[in-house]
DNA sequence: GGATAATTGTAGACGCTGTCAACTATGTTG
DNA sequence: CAACATAGTTGACAGCGTCTACAATTATCC
């Protein structure tokens, strides 16, 4: 009895392969231990011999997913120029999300286990930030102050291109029947768009409060 | 039998209030139609008889808050000039997010069920979008040209914002270690930002691709 | 009023899930 | 060979969503 058509040794690694097909399949959602183990043509229990709990599974996956991501994130071509390269991590990490949906929603989308039990999966995910945020110190400087400054842009940046990511996921975008021409433009606009708010700094009388309005009266802008 | 203390003739309405006391206390993910029977003291399939499924309560549920949300945006003070309540309601939308970070990620962060299926929720979570493209529609014009811009901008406002509240309640957060004092002043930093990125043209040669990098180039922008 | 039909709630069952416990087969090591 | 750790199997349990059948209550109509 038992090995099936799989190299044994290494279910473990079959386990996460077949896991990553149910969550192509039939989202992250609907993702059983069981059903891992059907595929495999296993016993229900054998996974468990590999992984804690399904949240340790899902863990590793997730694991996996920000290695990608940030692999993805850092092999971009490079021209030397940091505000070019800058633009264009923000362009690979658009085009992550947009060709990998579900692995992206798994990692930003999926409500996270509890970090404690997975300690790893924070490592590695702080470790993708990472990527941007030194980008952006390498651009400053090394004092504290610009440190803020980068950490600043950097959530500025990650809040866009997050959020972009995920709305145009949402499957309520199809209903928002934006105008002409919008959707096609969506990313270069919002690349633009973040590219010149990166310049932002407070307004000088800004110990506490700061008006949200920008610095100066918007127009047509240099037309 | 029947009837505990609970009003009859309104169990849906003591269903849903039920089913949000439910998800505070153990999350979305966790809710269940039997804790919501059980919670009301009711057999585990009387709330059938209201809710065609878990799908159908969790829609409503969805529904009402996006009615709160819009209202929240809506009743904030206006001043008259547009940029300052436009400004007013970038504010107005994280301070609900960080106030409800319960209905927020019911809204925006749960997977969404099938659309087709819950129409109604869909009509109110656009009727939600449509409040900051109209605001955005009366500062430009009501031609084609004005109603593109305005989408354009609305949804890098949108992507701003969503990204913002969703990063900011991960936990992944706490695990970032931002320099000191960023954290302080991320969402005056974030509506200044966006404040600025409002007011981005493509840059005229750009059929198709556009360079990723802002018009100007950045540099310590006006000590 | 009284028969009829619709509405609302209950009870039980089915198949699914994650996971615990006990058991077995298969090397490994002394 | 005996002792043991490892990897996989089998069976059970409680919880879930939901289907079906049934009972009680309420509304409707002649």
């Amino acid at each position: 009895m038992g090995k099936t058509i799989e190299q044994t040794a290494s279910l473990k690694e079959a386990c996460v392969q077949a896991a990553r097909e149910v969550i192509a399949e039939k989202g992250v959602e609907n993702l059983s231990m069981r059903d891992v183990a059907r595929k495999l043509g296993i016993s229900h229990q054998a996974p468990y011999r590999h992984f804690e709990s399904r949240d340790h599974l899902l863990a590793e996956i997730m694991r996996r997913c920000f290695v990608d991501f940030a692999q993805h994130l850092d092999r971009r071509p490079r021209t030397g120029d940091p505000d070019i390269d800058l633009g264009a991590m923000g362009h690979a990490y658009l085009d992550y999300a947009q060709r990998n949906p579900l692995e992206y929603r798994l990692m930003f989308g999926t409500p996270w286990p509890e970090p404690a039990d997975h300690p790893e999966l924070v490592q590695y995910a702080v470790a993708a930030f990472n990527m941007l945020r030194d980008s952006l110190r390498n651009m400053h400087g090394n004092d504290e102050q610009s440190h803020a400054r980068a950490d600043r842009q950097a959530m500025f940046i990650w809040s866009g291109l997050h959020g972009m990511a995920s709305i145009t996921q949402a499957n309520v975008m199809q209903h928002l029947r934006l105008a002409a021409g919008v959707e096609a433009d969506l990313r270069s606009d919002m690349l633009g768009r973040i590219g010149l708010g990166l310049q932002w700094v407070a307004p000088p009388g800004s110990g506490k409060k700061v008006s949200p309005q920008p610095p100066e009266k918007p127009g047509k802008s240099r037309p």
